[in-house]
DNA sequence: AATGAATGAGCTTTCATTCAT
DNA sequence: GATGAATGAAAGCTCATTCAT
């Protein structure tokens, strides 16, 4: 089933033929999807329901009416966000270089993401969720195919790796959450990219480091009297 | 399993220098621990006081007396589990080739990780136990520092990369769970390690993608008739 | 099923009298009685208006519109109920011996009840709905008055029983359910016949015990050794 | 288990050994047991966990740790009236004349059933709890087996009816509830016996009529005109 | 008038934390 | 100090009844 939330834009093969409004009752399913995109992303797809009737401004049992289990809601959610994840694709699949497109289409899709920490636990693999709504994956895999395999063509990125290394290295670093530092995962992105290149002659310059890295510095000199050889490191749990 | 049972825990090898229990209480607070780093490694850190308590073989009012909130016995558990990681860092520094040692601990870091849920979550920078014992995390680090910057002088890392990178990557390498392919990380530790070489002419094989990859060659056979270019695929949440 | 569509409803067997039907309302009525019928029957009176919506093919607001509480439905079937009964009653009377007749009538009318959970709850003197319909109740009351009455007057029936005690004694038999033995409410029906009977040399042979009557006497020897003088018994809560 | 509450007394075989009082929570068991019994008696058993409870003055979580489910907490109950139905079995026995005990111990332990709702519920053969604390009711048996082969010993009760029959007419009688006429279930008592008597020469006299009689009279008169033969008639749900 | 979506109180159950013994 | 029983808020879910369309 095709669901839009407000914010949507089709991509889906059904074509954007006009579909006629329903009930009242489209108007309420819709303002539960994007409550719960709203409280998914907050708090994580363990979010009471309660909380998304209460931001949705609807009562408890119309939820449940309508998603009467957590994998349904996360499925029509879930839609939503590959066509979002498809229409980056597309654009990336639209770049002359495709190097360029792969690039834009990671950084892109990896900032969704860390916008959205339900998307998120829907993509990592294992977890309860990791099986919802294999249709919507499906139409995703084939336009991320096609993002690959330009890279290979124009022999920019190495060839053993493949469409599911790609999604996994996405979430790998998304995981790198740090409230001082939003910007700290476009480091490891730029690091990962450099690991999918065919090759490289040196390093990729790392995004500068964020101000809080005194943090670490600091910690370093009161505790240990040690200076680390390199400048441009970062904070992370180690500090 | 190697059990520390106060606060202020030696850093190291120093061995069982015999120090000698105290009360009864004592035994209890190693009783206690022992019991959570189990129970924390298998569930993670937001386990139950309960099962802890019933691990350990004693009431759960005990379990809070000792540790009146969750974050001591994390604590308590990080002086342990730093410790650890010390040790691997240390053979690091022992291993003539300072890459083949840094390699090394990544790989033994990292499956220590996958084996310790509560480990894992402990070492992510965001979340709610990113702050604790700095004291343990602050022996750790001079030894890391020296495991990053033998590399550096025998010029097999690339500069730009900083000694909490270090700690971001592995991180983000142990997120990879997959029950069907438990070694699957490794492939991505690979990149990530061919990401930080400081230059690479081709890329380094990655190992063998696991049986259960069919699923999606399957899948996208079944689904798009679309045929990938490359073989080496591995199964993920997009799959 | 037969089924009457009005509340004001003949008693007796005047047949379908042509009383076209009124507009879609008066068809959604009876859709409505018809397929709370059958609810009821199957689940009780406290059955959902949702079940009987959904059967009657109509909406729930439907239902309540038609009968803003139940009561006001239970009454429309208990109208039609009770003239099942006038009519089984009716059949005693035609019977030549007016005992084989009241027998006949207890048969038939709690079989009717044991098909009904809705009808067997209506009849309960106790419970919310002791008090409906008496109107319907009112036209059956003659009736069975004449039943009662030719008993007495061949002398077969004890003369200090009335008309209500044969309504009693009706539902509790019909109170006898077992799903291992769907006849046993004839072994007390005939103790109960035995009871009214205005005098007897001996016991009336009771309906044989059914199979599962094992269940008790395996159950005695094994947990206490005594063997029960009679043979003939059968189940019910104590085994 | 053997579960006392404070007004019950023991006939289990175990003895009267003194046992001594466990903790406090002992005396909240105790507690609950008692609420349950209250609220079980006055709106059976499916009543809510809350009011136990609230009546027992402990939290709902309290009433859970100690019963898990319903079923538990039932058996207890069902434990303690067994128990009290083998104290007025043994006084049956007691009785010189077995069919006056026989008679006393219906009387009384119908009226149990009446005071309980919840008991009544347990003793019905159908239902979802008719097969519980097999073993509280295995005690019982024996005793009623007694009763009844005294009474059959002394050729004053029909030799084709046993034990559950017993059971299944008590339970019958107690069926019959009417707030207005309190002890109407009496007269269906002498009924009954009358049906388990071996022999009689005319009816048992049955107990008088209960006042709200008149209302079937009334009803009568003003509805139909048609006068009654017998005079001795009471309320029902026929009125 | 018909619809069936919406409501929200109510019940069950769990669990982190406190407290009486 | 140790115990584990008690607590009570919170979350999941249902369902009789009302109401907007």
């Amino acid at each position: 089933m095709q669901v839009m939330t407000t914010t949507t834009t089709s991509v889906g093969t059904k074509g954007p033929a006009a579909r006629p409004l329903r009930a009242d009752a489209e108007r309420n399913r819709a303002l539960i999807i994007e409550a719960a995109a709203q409280v998914f992303a907050e708090k994580g797809l363990d979010a009471g329901f309660d909380e998304i009737a209460r931001r949705a401004g609807v009562g408890t049992g119309t939820v449940y009416r309508r998603f009467p289990d957590r994998d349904g809601l996360i499925e029509a959610l879930l839609v939503d966000s590959f066509d979002k994840m498809t229409v980056l694709a597309q654009e990336a699949i639209d770049t002359e270089d495709a190097w360029v497109g792969l690039t834009n289409f990671f950084r892109s899709s990896i900032r969704l993401q860390m916008k959205d920490q339900g998307l998120h636990e829907m993509l990592k693999a294992n977890g309860p969720w990791a099986d919802l709504a294999p249709a919507a994956k499906a139409k995703f895999i084939p336009v991320l195919n096609s993002v690959l395999d330009r890279a290979k063509a124009q022999g920019r990125i190495r060839e053993d790796v493949g469409l599911t290394d790609l999604g996994v290295l996405m979430t790998m670093v998304s995981t790198v959450h740090d409230p001082d530092q939003p910007d700290l995962w476009e480091r490891y992105l730029v690091l990962v990219l450099d690991s999918l290149a065919s090759s490289r002659t040196g390093p990729t310059p790392l995004p500068a480091r964020a101000p809080s890295d005194s943090r670490l510095h600091e910690h370093l000199e009161r505790t240990s009297g040690i200076r680390s050889r390199s400048g441009s490191d970062t904070g992370s749990g180690l500090c």
